[in-house]
DNA sequence: CTTACATTTGACGGATGTTGTCAAATAAAA
DNA sequence: TTTTATTTGACAACATCCGTCAAATGTAAG
């Protein structure tokens, strides 16, 4: 089970980039990045996507690990993770059907 | 679909319960709690425990609903919310097997 | 052992968000 | 109208997040 973080790393690390480079593309600091990678910060959706794009990743796939990561984590300790992501795509059905209508 | 703050409020009433009564109990301002009914604001987990107590509701239900609102509200406006969540339970569950172990 | 380079760490100030408190405004009921 | 319940918005205190930077650490080559 990987995280966002652990897979950019190996990304990156295969196609022999340094953080210096990739944070330059990313217009972040290399110190981000770091931590974006060790999942010691958050990294914003643009800068998902753009990771994305220079490490030859698809783009809704590493945003789906990075935002899954922040679930997992704010509700792993609790009791009732499991009802609550249950409950949780529930809402998020209701909530999209009715987006469609306005 | 109801939220958690739909929920507590129209138990509230069918109790017969002011704001003020239940915020008293709660030891929290009546604007706040008017505040949570209205999912204008989050309600800590202990706030949530109090409210069913005192609304004789059952207290992990209403910590599902509460936090799950949280979340669907999160990514909500995500195209890949459902690939979000299934990764999310992937997750909790390692995350969580890996909790018994230490 | 140095030197050079890559990464990590921690401190800092600024921006942003959350919290509880309060009083005025509004709604609702008597 | 008068009273009571609820809602709203402003406010400061407080925490949290962010990017920047320099120093510290790790690492590999000479």
């Amino acid at each position: 089970m990987e995280t966002g973080g652990q897979i950019i790393r190996a990304k990156r690390e295969s196609l022999g980039l340094l953080l210096r480079q990739v944070a330059s593309y990313l217009d972040i600091d290399q110190a981000i990045l770091s931590k974006i990678e060790r999942n010691e910060r958050k990294a914003s959706k643009d800068v998902i996507i753009k990771l994305a794009e220079i490490l030859e990743l698809d783009k809704e796939d590493l945003l789906v690990q990075f935002i899954s990561d922040r679930i997992a984590y704010e509700i792993a300790n609790e009791e009732c993770a499991s009802k609550v992501l249950k409950a949780a795509e529930q809402k998020v059905n209701y909530l999209r059907s009715n987006l469609i209508k306005s």
